[in-house]
DNA sequence: ACGCGTTACTGACGCGCGTTAGTCGACCAC
DNA sequence: GTGGTCGACTAACGCGCGTCAGTAACGCGT
């Protein structure tokens, strides 16, 4: 077995030393290498196969270039999350881009919390993501006071970390105005999630701020919660439908309102003729729902590229803005009409 | 800022060289410690907060414990995957079994191959997961020319790397076998993508196998091609109505299936009762469609599982088994049906 | 001849750890 | 006392590379 190939290998084949070919290789324009020499030492890496070794490079150079994700979700979440795919390769394009590789760490709430700040501290990773996370998560305090670079995707009041997120307040704001303005006043929210969880909290303070704005009376008859899937969802409608009537409901995630809207069907309500529903997220199958769902767009590509570009940044110990909001888009289809005639 | 502490610095608090310590560390069997001694580098270490630095151990043990998971699907194929999420939990969690972590790589198959090969070569992973292959994937020969450990999550035909994956042939016969249980005889197929991946020539070859044991004639009419998402579902359902007539069909995907049965639903065709539609993959939401979906379950965790194991095992000079088929399980919901006395 | 700068490199140290070959002392048999 | 063995360590090398502090060669002006 032939052995690989080291830095000192193609100095040889070269004919220069180890550090030009260093120079070379790393592109650095702080020094002047001729374009002569530049070209023979990347011919000789060439001829040679040359790759060079990653954890050396960590070693000396202090930085290993990697990112790591850690998705504080329950396995359960992580199963239903029709977007974390597609957040997941926003992440990875935007490291790439700045040359660095993602690694993910799945660390479901109730895990050995320890691992995690492990990941900064062993120097596997220049940075953090942190999905999912929760008001009560406590190794978040224990790591920022130490100044890594962590950027939250999704908020936590109270915390001055780095957050980049998605507007929930005001998509779920406008997802509940379109609903106010095809006529409707007896408007339900099913919430996507337990309000310890950020992204629910917010959704829910958005369907409020519409209703108010609108001088519609809150009605606490009128919420109930999901639990991130669709028997959650089918729960919760089962629930709102035994205990008060509505024209229309505002549910803060698809996967959860595909549920509700089995429930009504089972229920005999027709959707939406009988009830308008809104979703969230534009799952990719939200088009295709019976009806088609009427949704919020999360833009879940360019979340996990800016929550990417973000944590590059303030690797970089560039700038960042400590909160990034990323606009969301109401995406009108089947699911809502103005309410029967009464 | 306070220096991090070195295995040096443990040693001179534990009053040890520094070799114990990384004896001690390294829980090594082969070389006696005694307890005493143990436990108090251990002490020391903890006094100081110390974490071996990674790519230090990585640079003089020649091992990252870091696996890679390739991701050759496109970005649609990324987005419209419900179940990769789970697969990719489960790789983590056989990874973190044995002490290892995961680096993910999406390259979409137009990409720069090259950057893929250079993940072993720069050392940065020690073994490599590939999801998602094509039969026209070159940058793999070249790869398993050098015996790096790989394991393919989906086989390749022709190709000897070691494989893990879904009992295709066996799921799709199975889902096949109970529509003709049930009935009927003319039944069409829409693959869940072109045949030019792996899974889709399975399930189509699941599908042909079992009209074949019942003795049913091929009529290739009745196939069509699904492109992964729920509009080409949608398309081929268009395309397979207006050239013929068939009684059920069996779809390679539950995305795919969705969009088939919207097309039914806009043809008037009502699911069960006129076409019954047998899913594959039970994605969380296939219980929700309306119909809810029968279709075949994919093991999608497990998978994930047994990639990271088998993987593991390679990197580890274990004997692996060159093809590891996981099973499917039907799983019969309200979308299958008896055919309409005719 | 000398001083001063510039260009194009290079020598050698250090990053933090794993590991091999070895040392040192204690104990035992004879 | 000697030889031998065993337990408990340790000194020192090497992993492959980044980088600082040089240095040699050359040009140019005086």
């Amino acid at each position: 077995m032939p052995k690989r190939p080291t830095s000192a290998d193609v100095a040889v084949e070269a004919g220069v030393s180890r550090t030009t070919v260093s120079f070379v290789m790393n592109e650095r324009t702080d020094v002047k290498i001729p374009e002569k020499t530049r070209r023979r030492v990347q011919q000789a890496a060439a001829r040679l196969g040359y790759h060079p070794h990653g954890p050396a490079r960590q070693l000396a150079g202090g930085r290993t270039h990697i990112i790591a994700l850690v998705m504080r979700q329950s396995p359960e979440q992580i199963a239903g999350d029709a977007v974390l795919a597609e957040t997941l390769r926003g992440l990875a394009s935007a490291a790439r881009a700045g040359g660095f590789r993602v690694l993910v760490e799945p660390l479901a709430p109730d895990g050995l919390e320890q691992t995690y700040t492990a990941l900064l501290r062993a120097q596997h990773a220049d940075g953090l993501v942190i999905s999912g996370p929760r008001v009560d998560d406590p190794s978040l305090v224990d790591l920022m006071r130490d100044e890594f670079p962590i950027v939250l995707q999704g908020r936590l009041p109270g915390v001055a970390i780095t957050s980049v997120d998605v507007d929930n307040v005001a998509g779920a704001r406008g997802a509940v105005d379109h609903l106010i303005s095809l006529g409707h006043r007896r408007i339900a929210c099913i919430t996507n999630a337990p309000v310890m969880y950020t992204a629910a909290q917010e959704r829910l303070e958005g369907y409020r701020l519409a209703l108010q704005a609108a001088g519609i009376a809150q009605d606490p008859d009128l919420v109930a919660e999901g639990l991130f899937d669709a028997p959650s969802g089918r729960a919760a409608m089962v629930g709102l439908l035994a205990r008060t009537s509505f024209g229309a409901v505002f549910v803060g995630s698809d996967v959860v309102a595909l549920g509700a809207i089995g429930a009504l069907r089972e229920a005999g309500r027709r959707v939406p003729d009988d009830v308008s529903v809104v979703g969230f997220d534009d799952i990719p199958l939200a088009a295709y729902f019976d009806p088609p769902l009427t949704t919020v767009r999360l833009p879940a590509f360019e979340l996990g590229q800016a929550a990417g570009r973000t944590l590059l940044d303030r690797i970089a110990d560039r700038v960042v803005p400590e909160r990034t909001l990323l606009p969301t888009e109401l995406i009108v289809r089947a699911s809502t009409a103005p309410p029967a005639a009464a």
